[in-house]
DNA sequence: CTGTATCCTGCCGGATACTG
DNA sequence: CAGTATCCGGCAGGATACAG
């Protein structure tokens, strides 16, 4: 038990291995994060109709804050999923588009957004069902 | 200005319309969450690969605690998206299965996954690309 | 309109210890 | 092995104000 092979280091010097996320240090982990997230996804999404302004991308994802929604598009830009452009002026005027990168990345989570939204009345019911198996072994005092 | 549509609540009433995420209010929004926050997602994906025990994903999702895999894997059997089965004895043994839905979902993320990771070359690049030019811009005082 | 700056709170989630 | 219980620090993220 001299080797679990859970250490291995030789992550520099041209190593073109695959990444693998499920690794902790993997540097594809912030940015599956910065797809994954709560605000990620749905801006993605709601980018994957085509461009919009920052007030727009805005109402589309509900609930979200401007200062969130701005850290979330600056994280998403940073990565190469979504492309800024603004042209100065007044009033000013900034759009937001996605890479072809961020193209391919909404296609996905659009696919799977709509399957959990196809699914949801299973998944309530699921719920349901949980909820009262464990009510009903959990007599709470 | 006494009407500007944002406020639709005709949401009762036998209606069977599709489930929006947009909406701050969907109920989808959570199993969303939970299908791809940072452990939720790895824990399925891990589990696409098969049966596993409780420390088989443990170890599989490199970095997660205890705490947190039982949360998520609570979260995740609630919705309907894993099945636990437990068979009492010494030592205890229980193990983790994806149901037909979890299955579907995984399938989606690691899809997703892979994607990601192909292409983390570019997103690497694009970091680099975006941290230079805002180095170049904001002179911090 | 498009953001940044600031403050503040909740809860995410890590560490640790313990039970069955 | 398979968890639960407890403590607690950090930061995600909401509200608000303000700048360009």
């Amino acid at each position: 038990m001299h080797s679990d092979g859970t250490t291995e280091e030789h992550t520099e010097a041209g190593s073109e291995r695959a990444f693998n996320v499920f690794d902790r240090a993997c540097p594809s982990r912030p940015t599956l994060e910065h797809v994954t997230g709560k605000w990620g996804s749905l801006t993605l999404s709601a980018l994957s109709s085509g461009t919009l302004r920052f007030n727009e991308v805005r109402r589309r994802v509900d609930g979200i804050s401007e200062k969130i929604l701005s850290q979330t598009l600056r994280a998403l830009e940073r990565d190469g999923l979504v492309h800024r452009s603004a042209q100065p002026g007044n009033p000013p005027w900034v759009d937001y588009t996605l890479t072809e990168l961020g193209e391919a990345i909404a296609a996905r989570l659009l696919d799977l957004i709509d399957l959990v939204q196809r699914q949801m009345p299973e998944v309530l019911t699921a719920r349901n069902r949980y909820d009262t198996t464990q009510d009903a072994q959990s007599h709470r005092p």
